[in-house]
DNA sequence: ACGGGAATATTCGTATACAGTTTTTGAGAT
DNA sequence: ATCTCAAAAACTGTATACGAATATTCCCGT
């Protein structure tokens, strides 16, 4: 609606440490941080050239909004923990089928074209077998019918857990039996939405999140094992 | 969870600008900062007796969060405009009977306790005509049992709605007859955390919500009224 | 060789300082 | 008296510096 407000919309970042929460965040989102990189704003600033102070806000300010977590030594990805990653998603059930039913009503021709051109990428993404460019397609789709969300407060508490949805697709994705259940559901959600059938869109993001709890308690599941495998044989 | 991972739960704060987080946001919290106050950093860095930069850390954290509202002088209390309070309780319809719910299924008999004296002080606050008084008892009533809500992340999404929270009673309670409602709305709302009643807790709170709408609009209607005519006399 | 403890290094939080920007103030002109 | 424009004040954002806390390293004793 307004123009800058908020520097979290990827709009044009006014002072020096917005511009840096932006990039980082982007390099965030397109999970270009390992798990074991540890931001330090000495380092962060030496890379922009700038002092500490705007990396330090910008560092702060990403681990505020839950993107990255202080350590004592430097910032790094969030550890999301079984139960937060739980908890997540008993709040996307609350909010994303209200919200998948308010989209439905409000997306624009212009929009739903964008959602079948990257649900086309994603299908090409899924043939050739391309977990990091399904990835990126399944994030544009999502944000982009969250961003015809009305409710401007809706919009905003959603977005706040794309770190939650990011991490358990991430885990999802390494198996490759869970590609079709996303991308199908992501087909269903669009013609829904082509309907304007505010109801079906809504049944459809609640199937949705509860399929992905279900995958992402699998993924659980088999990492642990795997760990106490490891362990087993290292121990 | 874990023990200080974040001071948002005015939990004992490590650092100079986490302790003025928190005493800025009780300050908040408890509605003692006016709809036109100005917070600017050297000011409050004056009053704390520390330089400007745990002082605007602690702002920025706050405005980051949502609490207060970025200007370009200094911060203020977001001003809420009509679409938004509307919006607001069409979220808190979707959230709060699940967090009421929970509560219910979660709260202690020292809390229950609490929650039981906090409500002796409304009737009393009632009974004497105290709006403010009033106005505290419901504000310290809602944050009880919200503090009982153990999914962290939902309650930290209804705390985030405290702003709107407390403009609506600020203008339902100008009248006096929504006192008895509310109050009332909040003893029902108590016995079914007694009775471990998880469904009327979450219809108790879910018919809350309407009600405060349907006074918040009532006012609201009155309040415009009240501008029009004010503004016919004065032209 | 291994464990413990002190010295070192790294990093964080805060203080102070300075430049750029915007709002307010005040003097002068109409 | 009011309007205009310039000077001043206030505020923000960033730079640099310093003390404190914590991790790391290295040396020494066993």
């Amino acid at each position: 609606m307004t123009a800058g407000k908020s520097s979290a919309n990827s709009s044009v970042a006014q002072s020096t440490s917005g511009q840096i929460h932006d990039l980082l965040m982007g390099r965030i989102q397109r999970g270009e941080l390992g798990q074991d990189v540890r931001l330090v704003d000495t380092a962060v600033a030496a890379e922009f050239g700038v002092s500490r102070m705007p990396a330090r806000d910008a560092l702060m300010r990403l681990a505020h909004e839950g993107y990255l977590e202080p350590t004592t030594r430097g910032f790094m990805l969030p550890r999301l923990d079984h139960q937060e990653i739980l908890e997540i998603f008993d709040l996307r059930r609350l909010l994303e089928p209200r919200a998948a039913a308010m989209a439905a009503l409000n997306l624009s021709d212009e929009e739903l074209k964008a959602l079948d051109d990257i649900q086309a990428e994603a299908h090409a993404a899924m043939a050739a077998g391309d977990i990091e460019r399904l990835h990126r397609a399944c994030e544009i789709f999502r944000n982009s019918w969250i961003a015809a969300v009305p409710n401007v407060s809706l919009r905003k508490a959603l977005q706040r857990y794309m770190t939650q949805v990011q991490a358990v697709r991430l885990m999802t994705f390494a198996d490759q039996a869970n590609h079709p259940l996303i991308v199908a559901g992501n087909t269903q959600l669009y013609q829904a939405f082509c309907r304007r059938d505010a109801v079906a869109a809504g049944d459809r993001i609640l199937r949705f999140v509860f399929e992905g709890e279900a995958a992402y308690l699998q993924a659980h599941e088999e990492a642990h094992n795997q760990t106490a495998t490891s362990s087993a044989q290292a121990g």
